[in-house]
DNA sequence: AGTATATTATTGTGATCACAAATCTGAGCC
DNA sequence: GGCTCAGATTTGTGATCACAATAATATACT
């Protein structure tokens, strides 16, 4: 439960970055990859033994994904990723509507052709994963897509801010996913990938837009069934 | 230089929060109250000397501010108040924009008339304020007159964004303030008071927005003076 | 005097220890 | 069986120490 995967054993040869990031780097790619079950708490030494690493990092990390609510604090002081609710889910929608297209914007004048080259080859990854029924990977690819966009843009505000929103919706969706299945879901990627040819901005736009309300109206749609 | 005023010594009754979010809140309220420079980097001992704690909780309150980008660790590992920039404002600008008012109108059901009395007390200390020439003065109750909406609603995703901004941009509030004196700046919290008293949810919109806009375009202004 | 260099002091990071509070465990009882 | 309560274990928190890297200072040299 509340597993770790990436590499569970983080690279040891790499000491540039101190290890309280390379925990933070793995706890967020569990946490995005859906891989934390809302309201299951962790433990510090539990994670610490997972890496392999010392208490006192995970620490670190830890209370910096808590800062972003990606986890939360309870009141037993234990640490656990946030159960969604419906409040929660209505400002997330509204937060990622007011800031991701805009991000995405920024970000379209940076974009290249070889970016919309990665871009096609990351949205063909994922219908195939839609098809066959892959739900990790879809959830990898689309996170891989959008931030493909959003980080081109080196916007020092909006881009953390979105990823803040990303780790606190993300563990839900992936639930929310792994009930359904990957039959319904509808992608607009295309839409954004030809208006990104055609560097129609309003376009491009609106499919990040359309996007972001496809799938937020799905999440809205299953959290009521409880 | 980088003096936290909160009574220097944090109270040493209180035991019920631990030390390390005592010293964040610390922190933060001199943050907000501008009294970090920009630039000037603070130091892990410095901050727990003044403090009267040791390192540890003070390493933990400054992880999390720097993950609420209050902070920034310098590639010398070194911690200090980010600096503003232009783009940095301009996306500040367009958050705050997106994310405040619809805050606000979140709240307006949950402010009782005692809410609203208490936010005109705040709003005469702030117009003496301005009058006096107070520039801390101005700036807390600006600060207390927004929260006070804002609190309302214990909205679990936008508030804790919206915080997030403030403390970004108000050290460069401070600045600017300090440059060009309180003369300048005009009062948009009549407007919203008299709309919160009429019920009227478009006009409180509409004057927070204001109020938004003409603080953002003053720091704006004084921005390209460099 | 001004600049390069060596020495010292200070810094953030990580590990380890101590401790109180919370959680888990299991025997005992109704 | 279901419940209570003692004991044992695990947990987060804070303090302290060790250490490498950075910054500050003093020293030597042209």
């Amino acid at each position: 439960m509340n597993k770790i995967h990436a590499s569970t054993k983080l690279k040891p040869e790499t000491d540039a970055s101190p290890i309280h990031q390379q925990v933070y780097e793995a706890l967020c790619d569990s946490i995005l990859a859906g891989q934390f079950v809302p309201g299951v708490s962790v433990t510090l030494r539990g994670i610490a033994n997972q890496l392999g690493v010392s208490p006192m990092p995970v620490r670190e990390a830890i209370r910096r994904l808590v800062a972003e609510h990606a986890l939360q604090v309870l009141s037993n002081r234990r640490v656990c990723v946030t159960a969604m609710t419906q409040i929660r889910l209505q400002e997330l929608y509204h937060a990622r509507l007011s800031l991701e297209p805009e991000l995405a914007l920024r970000a379209l004048p940076y974009i290249r052709k070889s970016d919309i080259k990665s871009l096609k080859h990351i949205d063909d990854e994922l219908n195939l994963s839609l098809r066959s029924g892959d739900i990790d990977a879809y959830v990898r690819c689309n996170r891989q897509f959008h931030f493909g966009i959003y980080e081109r843009a080196d916007s020092p505000v909006l881009c953390p801010l979105v990823r803040s929103l990303w780790l606190q919706f993300a563990p839900f969706t992936r639930i929310v996913f792994g009930r359904i299945g990957t039959e319904i879901i509808q992608d607009f990627h295309a839409d954004a990938l030809r208006a990104l040819q055609a560097d129609n901005k309003q376009a491009f736009r609106n499919a990040i837009e359309s996007d972001i309300r496809e799938g937020m109206d799905l999440l809205e749609e299953h959290l009521q069934r409880d």
